[in-house]
DNA sequence: TTTGTGTTTTGATGTGGATCAAACTGAAAG
DNA sequence: CTTTCAGTTTGATCCACATCAAAACACAAA
C-alpha cells in the first residue's frame, strides 16, 4: 500500500525460463524418476517436463485456490508449504528440497490446498498433470513411481502428525533437525553442518511451536553439546545423543 | 501369556468371507468409483475387487510392517488407523467409515504404515493393488479417481496436522464433531444425532489431547447447549454455535 | 443378582510451553 | 560509516492442558 511500485514489482518477480528440461543429464534422476528407463522412455518423459521455471526468494509457486493443472520437480532450492485457515491463522505444513515433488495436494479438488513459498531462489520442473495421467499410462514403472510419491507423502504427514499429537518440543526439535540431517545426506550434502533456509519461525510453526520455544531448544541442545548453532548455520556434534532425546521420555 | 488359548483365538478371529463383490449395485459406488463407468467397465472392476472381507471388532485389517499388497474399501462398519512409535507411543491418525479406502500408506514402501483396526465388525472389499494399477491404465476415469483419493487423503492429513499444530482443545473437538457429521450427512445417516464409535481415549490421541480434556469439553459443549451427550451417543443442537467456536478465538 | 472390567466424569493440582518484554545480532540500506 | 530492521536470544510470568485421584457408570460374564 504504502510503496505501490513495490508491490507491483513483486507481482511480477516470477521469471520463466523456458529451458528445456533434460531429465537424462539431471543429477537428481534417481529421486524423482522410476530407475531402469529405456533411452526412448526417458525422451518420452523429457518431452513432458516441459519447463523449467525460476522462483525468487519469498515468491510463490502456487497459492491454495488457484487452479491444479501441474506437479512440480524441485531442481534447486528450497520451499515451505503453507495452509492458511480460515480465520488467519496458518501453518507450515513441510518443506521441500531439491528431488522432492510439490503440488500433489492439488489433484484431489483441481485447486491447490495449499502456498508453495520459495525459501531461497530457486528452479523447479514443470510437470503437467493431464500429460503424467496419459504417460503413466504408457510406461508403467512411472506410474507405480508416481504412486510411491504419493503414498510417502501420506506416511510423510503421519509422521507430523505424530510429533504434534504426542510428542514434546525438544523431541520434535531433535526428530527435525534429524530429518534434515538424513534428508541432506541423501543429495551428497554434509549430515552434520547445514544452512537452514527457514527462520525459527518457520520451524516452530511447522513443529506447532513458538519461535520462542524452538530458540530455547536450540540453546539447550548447544549447552549439552549436541549441536553449535550460529544463526542459519547447524554443526551436529552427537547424532546418538539427538536420537536419544526422543528414545528418552518416561513411559 | 497368561492365556495362550485365547491369545491364538485372537489370532485366528479373521473371517474371511470369499463372498464376490458387486460394485455394480453397491450404494458406495458413488463414493469409491469413478462416476460414468460403462457395464463392461463396472465389470472389469468388479473382478477386480475380488473378495469381500469381514473383520470383528478390535481385529486388525492389517498391520504396521505387513507387506502391502491391496487397498480395501470399506463396506460397511468404522476402523481408527493407528500408527506406534518405536518407543510404544502410538496414536490414532484417522477413521476410516462405509465408502472410503484404507491401506494407501502401504504403496510407498511396500509395507503397511500403521494398523487398521476395526471398532465394530466391519466389512471391506480387497481391491489387490497389482489389478487396481494394470486396470488404471486401462479405465483413465479410474487412475484419476485414484489420483483423487490419495490427493485427498494428503490434503485431510494436513487439515489434522492444522488441528494439532494451531487449534486449542476445544477447537480442535468442535472440528472433529462437525466432520463426523458431515461425513455421516455424506452417507445419507443423520447429520446430527449420531454414535460415536471410538472411545474418549481414542478421540483425544486423534487429537492430540488427553481423555479428561475431551470429557471436559463434551461436558461444557452440553452445558452451552451446544450438544447432547450419553455415553457414545451425540445430539449436535447447535451446528452454527460448535462452528463459531473455532472461528471465535482472538488473534 | 453380583462381580469385574473398561469407560467416563469430575475435581484438585502441577507443569511445559505460551506469552510478554527487552536486549542483542547481523545484514542490508542509506 | 551509521541506521534500520527482521530475526534471534533470554528472562519473567501465566495459563491451557496434563496429571493424579476418586467416584460413577455401563455392560458382560458368572
Amino acid at each position: 500500500m504504502a510503496r505501490p511500485e513495490l508491490a507491483r514489482q513483486q507481482n511480477t518477480q516470477l521469471v520463466l525460463a523456458e529451458l528445456k528440461a533434460a531429465c537424462a543429464t539431471c543429477n537428481l534422476r534417481e529421486l524423482c524418476l522410476p530407475a531402469g528407463l529405456s533411452k526412448e522412455e526417458l525422451d518420452q518423459i523429457e518431452a513432458m517436463v516441459n519447463i523449467r521455471r525460476k522462483i525468487r526468494r519469498g515468491e510463490t509457486l502456487y497459492r491454495a485456490g488457484e487452479v491444479f493443472d501441474a506437479v512440480y520437480a524441485v531442481r534447486s532450492g528450497f520451499f515451505k508449504s503453507r495452509v492458511t485457515y480460515e480465520d488467519g491463522r496458518d501453518q507450515v505444513t513441510g518443506f521441500s528440497m531439491a528431488g522432492e515433488i510439490l503440488g500433489m495436494d492439488g489433484i484431489g479438488q483441481g485447486t491447490h490446498n495449499c502456498d508453495a513459498v520459495a525459501l531461497e531462489d530457486s528452479e523447479v520442473c514443470s510437470i503437467p498433470y493431464v500429460r503424467l495421467e496419459e504417460l503413466s499410462r504408457e510406461i508403467d514403472g512411472l506410474q507405480r513411481h508416481f504412486h510411491r510419491l504419493m503414498s510417502r507423502e501420506i506416511v510423510r504427514e503421519s509422521g507430523v502428525m505424530m510429533l504434534l499429537g504426542v510428542m514434546r518440543a525438544d523431541e520434535r526439535i531433535a526428530a527435525f533437525l534429524l530429518n534434515l540431517s538424513q534428508r541432506l545426506n541423501a543429495r551428497g550434502y554434509s549430515p552434520i553442518e547445514f544452512h537452514l533456509r527457514m527462520t525459527r519461525e518457520e520451524i516452530g510453526s511447522y513443529l506447532g511451536l513458538k519461535l520462542e520455544t524452538v530458540s530455547r531448544a536450540f540453546s539447550k541442545f548447544h549447552k549439552d553439546g549436541l549441536i553449535e548453532v550460529e544463526q542459519k548455520f547447524v554443526r551436529i556434534r552427537n547424532v546418538e545423543g539427538l536420537k536419544q532425546i526422543y528414545a528418552h521420555h518416561v513411559n
